[in-house]
Formats: C-alpha cells, structure tokens, sequence
DNA sequence: TATTGTTATACTCTATAACTATA
DNA sequence: TATAGTTATAGAGTATAACAATA
C-alpha cells in the first residue's frame, strides 16, 4: 500500500527536475557572469568555508575527487579562485575566492534569487511559508547524502 | 526590503539543488538499467503522451530542438522510444515508448520513489504533507516556463 | 600503506549554426 | 518562405582508472 511518503516522493521526483531546469537555464542567462550552477554552488561553499579543500568541496557537492578537480580547474581559470599550498599539509590545497569571483557570485545570486522571486510572486503568503518550510525540510533530510 | 518571495527564493536556490544530486545519483545507480534525468523524463512524457513528436518532448523539457534529437538518438539506440514517419505531415516525427522503454521507465520510477521515500521517513506526517503540497505549488508556477 | 590531488579517457547534456526535407 | 527535424561542432559536468606526491 502506498503511503505519504510515496506520493510525496512521486512528487518530489517530478517537480524538483522542472525546477531545477529553470535555475539552470537562469543562471545561464546572466551572459556577462555565466556561471553554471555547480560552479555557483563550488563559490558559495568556498566563500562560507574559506580555505576549505578540494575535498572539502567533493563532499559538500557530492562529486568525486575528478570532477571537483575539473570543477575548480574551470573557475581558477577565470580567476575565480585561487589554489594554495596548504601549510601542515603540502598534499592538501587550499581554496580561496578571488574579489572578482565574489562579486560574480554575488551578482548571480542577486539576479538568481531575482528571477525566482518574481515567479513565486504568483503564490499567496500561506503557500510561500509552505514552500519555505517544505524547503527546509527537504534540507535537512537530504544535506549530508546525495 | 527583502520579503517573503525573497526568502523563498534563496531557499529554493539553495536545496533544489541539493535534492537533484540525490535523484541523478540515484537514477544513475541502477546499473542495469541505467536512465539519465532527461532520459528518464523524456520516456515518462513519451509514455504519458504517446505519438508526441520531437518538438513535444522538447517543450516540455525546455529543450532546443537539438539537444532533444540527440536525447532522443540515445533512447533509440538503447530500444526504448520508437521514431515514425507521422501521417499527415511528413517532416513530424511520432515517438512512441517500447515495451521495453516501459519496463525500463517502470522499474527506475519504482527505485527512485522507493529511495527517495525512504529518506523522506525522517520527516513527520505534518511535514510531508507540507512538502507534498510545496511541490504542487512549485509544479503550477514552474512548469511552462523555463 | 593510505591520503590528496591530478591526468587520461569516455560519455551525456546542452547550446548555436548550418543544413535537409516537407509544407 | 516557414516549419520539423537533423547534423556538425563545441564546451561543461560527470564518472572510473591510473598516477604522483606527500604523509
């Protein structure tokens, strides 16, 4: 017999993908910044744990040491971020976020958050709150596995 | 003066994507069977709206139109969706699902359901509830655009 | 020997531009 | 001329396997 937790995962699994399609094709759209979201995602961890490792970012992402790698490759390379040696540790590298990466990271956010706002604009102020809370939630339940 | 859409906003930016890296690895873990998120998405419009055309499964995934030929390219080549000559207009394509892309679409919405359900055990009645009835908002304003 | 990061390789997703066939 | 689909090309995201350097 399925449950509550069946019909809530039937939707999750059809709704999270349509969303996700949205953010993506938005922060595409900022053509001067253009930051894909895992990239935007790597800045904002690395901006809140700075100093963090390339690890440190895997885990936070979920990816395999590669595609972090490759990950970073792509914004230092756009002087986003900067590898260092760390001290203690030479095999470990230190990531830090560079004045322009901040200000991208800011930027996309702000027009990010911007376009979404706008959209769940159609939504009164229970329904807001219940998505709000539906999100935190779902944090909860899923930061941590992937 | 950042409001209510506001907050919402930031949240959804923040665990949407976090929730999709759970149902991609997911998706992806099934070895046998082994449907991608746009793969997956595509035989479940496919199935739901059968002798849909490549101009169908492309606005609804947000597609351009060739990003949803190749899409469609992988399926074929893996016996799951059928390309037809439509009758009528000869430059249509009907797609159709195979028995074999059914079976295959059954068992992976099965699967992830079933893991996505169990992670959402963690949350209580009131809570699921909640997120169920998020995720029915978030589907009214999100699908279409894109 | 174990850990951190990287390189090599391969595949999918996605886009834009240019093309074909049909309408 | 406009539309439906395709092919060509390119770049990002992701993985596994193999490797280097350090601990």
């Amino acid at each position: 017999m399925p449950g509550k937790g069946d019909e809530c995962a039937r939707e999750v699994l059809d709704v999270v993908p349509t969303v996700m399609r949205f953010i993506r094709t938005e922060m595409r759209s900022h053509r001067a910044l253009e930051l894909s979201v895992p990239q935007f995602r790597s800045l904002v961890i690395i901006e809140r744990a700075e100093g963090t490792s390339l690890a440190g970012v895997a885990a936070h992402l979920g990816l395999t040491p590669p595609s972090a790698c490759k990950l970073i490759d792509g914004l230092a390379g756009r002087g986003m971020v900067t590898r260092k040696e760390s001290s203690g540790d030479r095999r470990r590298v230190t990531l830090e976020i560079t004045a322009q990466g901040a200000q991208a990271l800011a930027s996309a956010r702000k027009a990010s958050q911007k376009s979404l706002s706008r959209l769940l604009g159609a939504l009164d102020a229970e329904e807001l709150s219940r998505v709000t809370r539906a999100m935190s939630a779902l944090r909860r339940v899923f930061e941590g596995r992937s």
